[in-house]
DNA sequence: TGCGAAGTATATCAACTGATTGACAATATC
DNA sequence: GATATTGTCAATCAGTTGATATACTTCGCA
């Protein structure tokens, strides 16, 4: 005897589907800001004018609502990132690119990587931002899959490209310290205190642009610097 | 009539002092870990071997303990970089320091950031790199102090040098974003995921020689690579 | 030795947390 | 229109939180 085949599943009613979505945009804003522990259900559910047990309804209880929250985030950040590291992957796996093109992809990396960050006409901005910075704080599993995301698609493919450039292998040690290093110039501007310690509220594409291009100056300065072992 | 003289002043009693000190330390660890929101009383209590209300008789609240963590962890940033400071501020008032000398103050006071952050035989230094990191994630007024620190003894006096390499003014916006790219190499590594991606459990004197040395010299590729607009 | 302050321990408070219950309203299929 | 399912609501649960009241012990000093 076959169970019996519901036709009406979570999310199909437009009404369940918009006080769904509703829910995870507050819930995003507010975890970004606050944390997991800092944000309470209550809050949430008033700020997303629902009650208490639509959370649970929709999202089976606290933290499976903040594992949605980042899987949402880390989708945007795939995303943004993915294109660029197959592009990359792609140039290495096809033959022998010269030093300026290798410093040419690690730019656009960097480049995605800031528009992530900075680019204020992308959805949930300044949440992404914060939750990347949460990583580093908060040790819930609920962040790896953010995490992984980051190692696979902008570190990966960073240091295979460093590698190249001094003729060692991607997981070489004191490549993927200078691949972190370099990153590390574009990850400390989703740094809050810097914004803030910058003045800047709203960012604005002139802003983001300026800041790629100091970017980009240094990394290819710096790689520009790198001497293979072999030369 | 005049107030009654205690002879005896809260923390005077060796017995006391000890406790007090056992809370402190027990608190900037689990504080650094957990966060403020994250941390109960009762769990610093119990695991310092004392009872809960011993928190509020030596540090009047939560947040009294917070705020006593954050500045311990405070004075040890200050300690290690203030002297870096202060004789960047007086070769700069002194006269006119050659390229050379620029960067290789500022290369030490990356080389004091980074120990900073890494060097294990300093006291603290987990709760420190963590505490840091939690300043741009958690908003709460306790944490001002530090990175206010941080603002006035590290980010401007490189910003002078940097303005000094490029012969602008010390708060051009241009001269404080490439001072925050520079130092964004050594604030990465204050990331616990990012230690944790490396396999550092231990970190050891090496590898923060190494780190070191890698970030120097990428921060010299980047200021010789500086073009002063008069140029 | 006895007094008073320093420091510790138990028990408890009010507030808040995440979660659940069970009743009610809306909706799509038959 | 009947009915089962989806979505919403107020009321409430048990557990935890920071903080306190209060009684107790320990210690320096006269």
């Amino acid at each position: 005897m076959p169970l019996p085949v519901h036709r009406y599943r979570p999310g199909t009613h437009p009404r369940g589907e918009d006080t769904r979505r509703r829910i995870l945009e507050t819930a995003l804003a507010l975890f970004s800001s606050g944390g997991f522990e800092g944000t309470s259900t209550r809050d949430i559910a008033e700020r997303a004018g629902v009650n208490l047990p639509a959370i649970q309804y929709y999202f089976g209880s606290k933290e499976g609502l903040y594992r949605a929250a980042i899987a949402h985030i880390g989708d945007q950040a795939l995303q943004a990132i993915e294109p660029i590291a197959a592009r990359i992957w792609r140039a290495l796996d096809a033959g022998m690119p010269t030093q300026p093109e290798l410093i040419a992809l690690l730019c656009e990396m960097i480049d995605a990587l800031i528009s992530l960050f900075l680019d204020d006409s992308l959805p949930e901005r300044e949440s992404r931002s914060l939750f990347v910075s949460r990583v580093e704080v908060e040790h819930t599993a609920a962040l790896d899959p953010l995490n992984e995301v980051m190692r696979q698609h902008l570190l990966a493919p960073s240091s295979a490209l460093v590698g190249r450039l001094l003729n060692r292998p991607a997981d070489d040690e004191q490549v993927v310290l200078r691949t972190l290093m370099i990153l590390g110039q574009a990850k400390i501007f989703c740094s809050r205190s810097v914004m803030r310690g910058l003045g800047w509220n709203a960012i604005g594409e002139s802003r983001v642009r300026a800041v790629q291009s100091l970017v980009n100056e240094h990394t290819s300065a710096i790689c520009r610097a790198l001497k293979s072992p072999a030369a």
